[in-house]
Formats: C-alpha cells, sequence, structure tokens
DNA sequence: CACTAGATTTTCT
DNA sequence: GAAAATCTAGTGG
C-alpha cells in the first residue's frame, strides 16, 4: 500500500487527525514494525490552550511550526515520548497526537521493547506506543512523506470503521472540545470512549 | 475492577 | 521552581 504523501497532512487539523484513524504507522530500526492508528487527538496551534504552540515556537516545539508531514517527538514526565504529525501550513504550529495503535507487524521486537508477554497493552497509549515502536527525540524533525525510518501508509478500512469523538486526555485546558478521535469499538484504546 | 501514589527530567515561567 | 498531551505498581473492594 502507498506511503502518504505531502498533500495529505496540508490540510485542516480535525480532517487530517479523523483520516490517519485507519492509517499504517510503520517505524524501521532493524525490523519493521507497524500498527493501525486506532486513537488521536488534534492540537489546534495558537487558538487551542492545550497546544503546545500555543504561546508561540520554543526549543521543544519548533518542528510543530514546520510545514505538515513534519514528525514532532517531546519527552513527557521525564520518562516517555509522544509522537505527533505536524499539519497545516508552515508556521501555524498544528499537530496530531498519536494514542494507540492495534500491532500489526513486528510484534516480537514490540513485546521485546515493551518487556511484556502478551500482545495486551502494546500500543495502547501515546507513551507505550512510542516504546513499543523505539521512538525516541531522534525521530524529532523527520518528514514522513520520504523519511527511511517513520512514515504512514494508506490501509483498506474495515466495513464496520465508524469515527468516534470524545474530550481529549490528560490535559487541564480546552477539556470542553471534543477533539479526540477513536475507531468506534476498538479493543486497542488507550481507554473507552464512553 | 477502581483508585492512588510515585517515578523522573525537560521545559518554560 | 512548578508543571507536564504518562505509565506502572500497589492497595482495597
Amino acid at each position: 500500500m502507498g506511503r502518504l504523501e505531502s498533500d495529505f497532512y496540508l490540510r485542516d487539523t480535525l480532517l487530517v487527525a479523523e483520516e490517519l484513524l485507519g492509517k499504517r504507522l510503520v517505524c524501521c530500526h532493524r525490523t519493521r514494525c507497524s500498527g493501525q492508528i486506532v486513537e488521536v487527538e488534534a492540537y489546534h496551534g495558537r487558538c487551542d490552550p492545550a497546544a503546545h504552540s500555543f504561546r508561540g515556537a520554543t526549543t521543544r516545539n519548533k518542528v510543530m511550526f514546520q510545514e505538515g508531514g513534519h514528525c514532532y517527538v517531546y519527552l513527557i514526565y521525564g520518562m516517555y515520548h509522544c509522537v505527533n504529525v505536524v499539519t497545516e501550513t508552515k508556521d501555524v504550529g498544528a499537530a496530531v497526537l498519536i494514542r494507540a495503535i492495534e500491532p500489526l507487524e513486528g510484534i516480537q521486537t514490540m513485546q521485546r521493547r515493551r518487556e511484556l508477554k502478551s500482545a495486551h497493552s502494546l500500543a495502547d497509549g501515546p507513551g507505550k506506543l512510542c516504546q513499543a515502536l523505539g521512538i525516541t527525540k531522534k525521530l524529532n524533525g523527520e518528514f514522513f512523506p520520504d523519511s527511511d525510518r517513520i512514515w504512514i501508509e494508506e490501509m483498506d478500512r474495515s466495513p464496520s470503521f465508524k469515527v468516534q469523538t470524545s474530550p481529549r486526555i490528560g490535559i487541564s485546558k480546552g477539556t470542553e472540545l471534543p477533539w479526540r478521535f477513536t475507531i468506534q469499538g476498538s479493543p486497542w484504546l488507550s481507554r473507552p470512549s464512553s
């Protein structure tokens, strides 16, 4: 299946967020690991108080201000990494946080990285999926359309595919906005969408 | 199952 | 110096 091209990302953040559901996130170090994206959150730039870019560019968030298609990785709580897909045109400062995937390829490698025997709770959370795929700040600034280490591919959606929205998780501002997108009924979410 | 506390360090005020 | 787009282990029903 084809890799998503630059113009996919250069669009409205909420639209990109919704359309990322059901796509395949691929990460290659030695072995190819991948999973279907089942949960994301949109962070809409200067108008969104929960976005890192709300108060303008800093050392940490400068990749968010690149053009859509870049990969923004940051360290959270001193321990875990989170991956984002930058959206819209240069200088907008918007991105989509990938929160959970359904593991598809390289499951043994992911289990080893997570030190887990089961496939369950392997990648059902933003920090967990980065650990499973081996995503660190080294990948901050990669460009999904032409990177040889991380990219996103087209994938067929199941016939029962439905999108559900809910409030974003783990933030203290902008909590009323329904900008968390999930595949309805997926057993691979970080938590149910009620 | 639900809830709570603790880990740990970068980043920004 | 406080907060942070989180996770795990531990406790108690």
